[in-house]
RNA sequence: GCGGGUAUGGCGGAAUUGGCAGACGCACCAGACUUAGAAUCUGGCGCCGAGAGGCUUGCAGGUUCAACUCCUGUUACCCGCACCA
């Protein structure tokens, strides 16, 4: 036989040649849709976790093609963004060169795996005539007011030079350099998805994504549900609105607080006496970054402010104010009710300041986090005497409601969605400012808008994008009025390009329309879309929020774009340590292709464990992947001319096709290789095999071992191509044992084997079970007080004593 | 603190969903072939025990003829989220 690196690249040619993973819409023919989270093509190259999903999607994809169904499974880049752009900055090239030499090196990789991609659908979101559409897709947000630049305190990385979302500062930390973020006050475009919260969380129930996706996802967007109640101020005719989960407790309330940045500090300042003291704390709270207010600084800090204070709107009681950082500007009305005798935080606060405490719900441990959940209300007038929280909230806010000076009211942590970073590496933001129009978007006939040919795209420190010192592309004119006017300068983030990629690859080189409408309605949703967990709150809920909104707009058919969410466990180096460069552990598949070829590397990955979990790498793995298929390989020796199963094997066969097919659906790809090694096995102890045992062993093997099994396919002269055959089936009636052996217990522990026939009753069963020597041993002279009889599973024999 | 998950031999992991725990693979041991090695083949391989046998799925209980699987409690580790009112 030629060399395997000679029958891969073989096939890899016959595949392209043949354009075999070219999907076209053919309606006679049932659409299925794979997706695997695109890459993002750092210099780094490919790693042995792409190959995992990749092997694990190209897998499903064949046999899905084999079973019959038009499969698409495309692949793209996801190249926008810091790496490219820092790593072009360092070398001094521009980013868009950099980045096609990255992809050029990721494809090479990919290829040399044998994977099914439809590479004639390929693009990149860097490309001018995707982001064009991208641009478009902006500016329908804009143009429905889901886009509306604000000066926000906005999460600051000081080392990246750039504004992040929430959900890029996780933590507080900047999620690509690791660097503490500032709170910085900016212009920013933001999109408005804090208006598709409850949207996000009830389209969850038309996808079948795990349980624990759906629940980071419903997490994230926090809702919760409570009441607002407006608290009169004594010194002046205003009233201070604050949130609350807790209504019930409004006559604990023995202080309020608000957050520094809370507008009436400014607005009724002139009331406070000690305003310096106040400010004082107010620019010391901000300077602090959101992680040091969250995480490190427990400890409650706050100031009163003296000559301002509330009155309890249901006792009349005078109540201080505070200002305190412990509560959020972002969050709520940026004000609370405090509760100490119910309330940890509030509480602590009580405590350090000397407040009043007044329990209102008996038996709650004041100390302990938390509000206390059910007891019975105290020193509550009208709600004294509820003792279940349910109740005692609807008659307060029934009570509030009829005063006028409360309403029910949903909350949600999910923010606005901030969409400019300032830095040169996205799409540019297709919007112009005019002196006298304001902000007017690009005609869709100037689309794209292209990122400008420079050297000069390094960061300012003032926070400014480096396309602002360009001055061909800052000065234009006005598209609505045709004087002079500057465009936007700051970018994209790449979680832009990243939102609707799956909906081009339907139709990726269409010039007049981001996507056909026959496409959309023919490829539907995403089937089937494989990622990672890192993305349950950021990519995958933005493409959502995305795709919900064009469903909102008409422009796609489904609201939500993916059916099923999977997602891979890690591969970590050996010894179960996270691959890292500094650690030298990282594994070049490149390596083991050159070593074992690309279908041992695509075995051992499907066999190292648990998809969704993550695997330990080891290279006696491969070799062991490797003998595997040297075996088959040998298996061929005994092929002889019969194209009818053998006797012998035909019960195995059909059970086989049964296990793999079934456990490639479940992703168990561990398990359906198992099964093909436990056939191996039997038909290595066999003298000879027909030609068709072999061709169905390696027909099932196909969808994981390409390359190989077409080979011996071919060389056996067994058939077609697989990829041009029908995937094997089953009969159940050939599944059936005729004879089994089965345990028999005594009193739960066994004792003997028998073999019994599938037409035995229990009678014959039991006294075969009775029969056996060792069963006497423990029944002769002890009375039988249960048989237990599982048809071709199990007897057991309970006996006295 | 809240939420989700995991725990099975020396290792990665199986277990038809309540029916012989440890499939399959790795590692290891012994043997065959070989001048030797590699490759391959045969056998062994949870723990204790010479053996009969006993014990064993993080730990402690419970339900059941029967529990890795169901219930209660508990411990450890991993991952999200977190002064969210």
């Amino acid at each position: 036989m030629i060399s395997t690196k000679r029958l891969e690249e073989k096939w890899q040619k016959y595949w392209e040649d043949n354009k075999t993973f070219h999907a076209e819409i053919d309606k006679n023919k049932e659409k299925y849709y794979y997706l695997v989270e695109f890459p993002y093509p750092s210099g780094a190259g490919l790693h042995v976790g792409h190959v995992r999903s990749y092997t694990a999607l190209d897998s499903l994809a064949r046999k899905k093609r084999m079973q019959g169904y038009n499969v698409l499974f495309p692949m793209g880049w996801d190249a926008f963004g810091a790496p490219a752009e820092q790593y072009a900055i360092k070398n001094h090239i521009h980013p868009s060169i950099a980045v096609k030499e990255n992809i050029k090196t990721f494809k090479a990789q990919i290829q040399r795996l044998g994977i099914s991609f439809d590479w004639e659908r390929e693009f990149s979101t860097t490309d001018p005539e995707y982001y064009k559409w991208t641009q478009w897709q902006f500016l329908q947000f804009f143009k429905k007011g889901m886009a509306y630049k604000a000066k926000k305190n906005i999460n600051w990385c000081p080392k990246c030079k750039m504004g992040l979302s929430n959900e890029d500062s996780s933590g507080g930390v900047c999620e690509r350099c690791g660097s503490q973020v500032v709170q910085k006050e900016k212009e920013q475009w933001v999109l408005r998805m804090s208006d598709y919260a409850q949207q996000l969380i009830d389209g969850l129930d038309d996808t079948e994504f795990q349980e624990k996706t759906k629940v980071a996802q419903i997490n994230w967007i926090g809702k919760s549900t409570g009441a607002e109640v407006d608290f009169k101020l004594k010194q002046v005719d205003e009233k201070l609105t604050i949130y609350t989960t807790r209504p019930d407790t409004l006559f604990g309330v023995t202080f309020m607080v608000v957050a520094p940045e809370h507008p009436y500090i400014d607005l009724y300042g002139g009331l406070i006496k000690n305003m310096n003291e106040v400010i004082d704390y107010r620019e010391q709270a901000n300077k602090k970054s959101e992680f040091e207010r969250t995480q490190l600084v427990k400890d409650k800090t706050g100031v009163k402010l003296d000559g301002l204070s509330a009155i309890n709107p249901v006792n009349g009681k005078e109540i201080p104010i505070y200002i305190s950082d412990y509560v959020m500007m972002n969050y709520g009305t940026g004000a609370i009710m405090a509760v100490p005798a119910h309330d940890a935080r509030d509480y602590d606060f009580a405590k350090k300041f000397g407040i009043d405490i007044i329990e209102v719900i008996k038996g709650g441990d004041i100390s302990k986090a938390a509000y206390t959940e059910d007891g019975e209300m105290v020193n509550s007038d009208f709600l004294n005497g509820f003792d279940n929280k349910k109740d005692s909230i609807n008659k307060m806010i029934e009570y509030l409601e009829e005063k006028g000076i409360g309403r029910k009211k949903t909350n949600f942590k999910l923010q606005d969605w901030i969409f400019t970073r300032q830095r040169f590496w996205g799409e540019p933001i297709p919007l112009v400012y005019c002196e006298d129009c304001g902000w007017v978007p690009v005609d869709e006939k100037d689309l794209p808008v292209v990122l400008p040919n420079v050297a000069e795209y390094e960061p300012t420190d003032d926070g400014e994008s480096p396309l602002a010192r360009i001055p061909e592309f800052v000065n234009t004119t006005c598209p609505h009025c045709g004087k002079p006017a500057k465009r936007e300068t700051d970018t994209m983030p790449n979680w832009a390009g990243s939102s609707w990629y799956f909906l081009r690859y339907m139709d990726p080189h269409n010039e007049k329309e981001f996507v056909s409408r026959e496409a959309l309605e023919y490829w539907g949703k995403v089937d089937w879309y494989n990622g990672g967990m890192e993305h349950a709150t950021r990519h995958l809920l933005y493409a959502r929020f995305w795709n919900q909104f064009l469903y909102n707009e008409g422009l796609v058919p489904n609201k939500e774009p993916f059916k099923v969410r999977a997602s891979h466990g890690m591969i970590l180096g050996e010894g179960g340590v996270k691959m890292s460069k500094s650690l030298g552990n990282v594994i070049n598949p490149d390596e083991i292709v050159d070593a074992y070829g690309a279908d041992t590397l695509r075995v051992y990955e499907m066999f190292i464990g648990d998809y969704e979990k993550e695997a330990t790498w080891s290279e006696q793995g491969v070799a062991g992947a490797k003998r595997f298929l040297d075996k088959i390989v040998r298996l061929g020796e005994k092929v002889v001319d019969n194209n009818e199963y053998s006797k012998e094997l035909e019960k195995d066969i059909h059970k086989t096709v049964k296990k793999v097919t079934e456990d490639m659906d479940s992703l168990k790809f561990n398990t359906a290789i198992s099964a093909l090694m436990i056939l191996s096995n039997t038909m290595d102890k066999m003298d000879s095999i027909t030609k068709a045992d072999y061709r169905t062993f390696l027909h099932l093997l196909n969808p994981v071992a390409p390359h190989i099994t077409e080979e011996l396919n071919e060389e056996y002269n067994l058939g077609k191509p697989f990829c041009e055959s029908t995937w094997p089936t089953y009969e159940e009636s050939k599944l059936v044992d005729e004879e089994k052996t089965i345990a028999v217990q005594v009193n739960g522990k066994v004792r003997a084997t028998i073999n019994v026939n599938i037409n035995d009753s229990d009678e014959v069963i039991l006294e075969k079970a009775l029969a056996c020597d060792n069963v006497k041993k423990y029944t002769d002279g002890n009375e039988i007080l249960k048989t237990i009889v599982i048809k071709g599973k199990i007897v057991n024999i309970v006996v006295k004593g």
